[in-house]
DNA sequence: TAGGCCATCTGGTCCT
DNA sequence: AGGACCAGATGGCCTA
């Protein structure tokens, strides 16, 4: 199940939940469902109905609260008026006027976020991150990049993905494991016997270790769930005639195919670079990757497709644990995308 | 079934 | 007065 999916089912329940809830509700006219300009339409037409009512009524109004009686002491401050018809029609217009906007700034707040989730690692838009997720990815994620500008070295992956994933939930431990095609195990700080601490290579960045999570599924060999995967553009972000960023050099030795154009990237790559990455445009023939490049990433294959599975497998097979950063993986099969993100990931990783 | 996540409603507070 | 913002409450859906 999907969060997408989910949240058009939360969108229809909404629906009828407001229905249940606003305080005209039953006066409500709505349509068969769904979100659009006609819906809201509908509800000002509604509201300007009732403000019109509320007009017509203005002289039935009383101004004077009859006294409770003996037995309550008076209270202080403004005299509560009466609710006679034409205010309890005039505030059920205010309240349907407060509704709709707390509708429509929580829609801006989701749409910031909806933002937010695409220029973060792992963007995925089946497998959506939560709020929370997000907001705390996107913490880590800027904390790793400012590290970076910090020390203008390389980044260490285990140290990197370390830093994003600080705090997270397994999912998105998970999940962002997964688009790197790490296994958390490898750069979780639960460290079995046969789990030697990973210890970042010469010459690059190793992110202070506050890394805290602790994960129970990690040791239990749990099943991987259909966590996401990077989106293409994720990881690979060409920029045509945009300035080399401050990290260029990591890209001097990275070409890039001037073969079929890619899709708008969904999110900037899951670089170290970030936003402000840039390849060189020269061609390069594609069996040029196949001997150069030594980072693979497989994406879009879920769970069963290469070897993306990030609890279970790893556990029973030495080589699924490693990161395979160094070690030379064949490109059979992969598309054009594939190498050319396998060729910046290298980039960005590889001692430079 | 509990817990997580979500959208919405609602009343309070602050600001213009 | 009205709008923006906030936090609590509520109820629905989904997953483990």
């Amino acid at each position: 199940m999907t969060r997408s999916v989910r949240e058009e089912q939360a969108s229809v329940d909404s629906e009828e939940q407001q229905e249940l809830h606003s305080p005209a509700g039953e006066e409500t006219e709505r349509g068969g469902g769904g979100e659009g300009g006609g819906e809201e339409e509908e509800e000002e037409d509604h509201l300007h109905r009732l403000e019109d009512d509320d007009e017509d009524d203005e002289e039935e109004e009383e101004e004077e609260e009859e006294e409770d009686g003996e037995n309550k002491p008076k209270r202080r401050g403004p005299k509560k008026k009466k609710m006679t018809k034409a205010r309890m029609q005039r505030f059920k217009v205010r309240r349907m006027k407060a509704n709709a906007r707390e509708r429509n700034r929580m829609h801006g707040l989701n749409d910031a976020l909806e933002s937010l989730r695409k220029v973060v690692p792992c963007y995925s838009k089946t497998q959506k991150l939560s709020k929370i997720e997000t907001l705390r990815l996107a913490k880590n994620y800027i904390w790793a990049l400012g590290e970076t500008l910090r020390s203008g070295k390389a980044p260490d992956l285990m140290s990197f993905v370390q830093a994003l994933c600080k705090g997270l939930s397994q999912p998105t431990t998970n999940l962002v494991a997964g688009c790197l095609q790490l296994n958390p195990r490898t750069f979780l700080p639960e460290q079995t016997p046969d789990m030697p601490a990973h210890l970042p290579p010469a010459g690059t960045v190793a992110y202070p270790g506050h890394f805290s999570y602790q994960s129970p599924g990690l040791t239990a060999g749990l099943p991987s769930p259909p966590y996401g995967t990077m989106e293409p553009s994720h990881i690979f972000h060409q920029v045509k005639g945009q300035p080399y960023g401050p990290l260029e050099p990591f890209f001097d030795g990275v070409l890039v195919s001037d073969g079929p154009a890619f899709d708008p990237p969904l999110s900037p790559p899951l670089s170290i670079n970030g936003n402000f990455s840039s390849f060189k445009h020269e061609a390069v023939a594609a069996s040029d990757y196949d001997k150069s490049f030594s980072f693979s990433v497989h994406y879009g294959g879920g769970g069963t497709g290469g070897h993306a599975a990030i609890y279970g497998g790893g556990g029973a097979n030495p080589r699924c644990s490693e990161l395979q950063v160094d070690g030379l993986m064949g490109f059979d099969g992969h598309t054009h995308h594939e190498r050319l993100m396998n060729a910046q990931l290298n980039a960005i990783f590889h001692d430079s």
